[in-house]
DNA sequence: TTTTCCATGTAACTCGTTACATGATTTC
DNA sequence: GAAATCATGTAACGAGTTACATGGAAAA
């Protein structure tokens, strides 16, 4: 539900076409959430269907209509009750990015380490790039501080890791042994 | 792929059917990944049509028969490829969790406050069960540490969240007001 | 004796993505 | 004149889940 959420709580800012809405989600939510056009046309179906929206056909010369949406009470209504059970409800994120650690003993000590270094230098990237974003207004600026604390937290957690198997000995684990 | 390679990563360690695996990840690994029953079996098809594991058949009284598969050398290939490919890439977790904060200024702040802190009573509570987990031998800890990590940093992100809320005058934005 | 566990699977369905299609308008 | 942007959609596909089906063995 957090993708109706989304679109609602932007909508309640202002009436807004599809395309508008994609780009917007696209351009600064990015690493929030995965909204392609495609799924944004359709959910804005689905809760004009609903009755959250409404909308209205605006065109311009000779171009395909813009299709603006704006909220309705009943979409008013719905976003005050997603919006309450986001942000009761505590989910952990599963990267499932992680999985390989179990089995980082497989690999000779080296290689594991040079790995590491570049899952590393991967975090350090995005974690820099994060760093430049310019301060946005509002409570926006919350889920931009949220990512910087968390990747900052992953590269505390990663630098541990890698000091770990730095400092110890080791063989492979090679096929068909047990540990 | 990470399902692949962490089936194949178990298998490395030891013939299992598909019930063990299931239920093996399903008991230790379910914070970092979900699978279930069906999937599990239908990935085991197509692993061994890949030709990264071989199965046999064994029976035990009438039960019906279990499938045990075992690492191919083409599988043992897969895995070290596939866990490379994890370990040197580093992929943020998105939660789409937190969307909601982005619109915490809708809500009254006596009620935002009353949220935030079902969400940390949340967390605490799934922290604390991390923390009881028994320490697990080899590199399946590292998982574990990770999420503990993770947990630990969440929490202390949201206090200060609340500490930011609570700490501020605040008329709630109602639907139709622009920032 | 009823429930839970062991053990496997199939079929329908949901959600979302990719690829494709259309066509005007603005920028290079 | 070509490429990118604006603006909307449809259709096929894919990955995974839910629900269902089966049946013996062990535990309550």
């Amino acid at each position: 539900m957090e993708r109706e959420l989304l679109l609602l709580g932007l909508l309640r800012q202002g009436a807004m076409h599809g395309y508008q809405l994609h780009d917007f989600i696209e351009r600064n939510l990015a690493f929030c959430t995965d909204l392609k056009k495609p799924t944004a046309y359709v959910l804005l179906d689905k809760m004009q269907a609903n009755g959250w929206v409404v909308v209205r056909e605006a065109r311009e010369g000779n171009r395909p209509p813009k299709r603006v949406y704006s909220l309705t009470p009943a979409g008013e209504e719905a976003f005050q009750r997603l919006l309450r059970e986001n942000l009761g409800a505590f989910i952990a994120a599963k990267t499932g990015s992680d999985i390989g650690l179990a089995f980082i003993d497989a690999l000779p000590k080296a290689e594991a380490l040079r790995l590491l270094n570049q899952r590393r230098a991967a975090l350090s990237a995005q974690l820099a790039e994060f760093e430049a974003v310019p301060q946005h207004q509002g409570s926006y600026q919350l889920l931009i501080d949220h990512q910087l604390h968390y990747l900052r937290g992953e590269l505390r957690w990663l630098d541990t890791v890698i000091a770990h198997i730095r400092s110890r000995r080791h063989v492979p684990q090679r096929h068909g042994e047990r540990t």
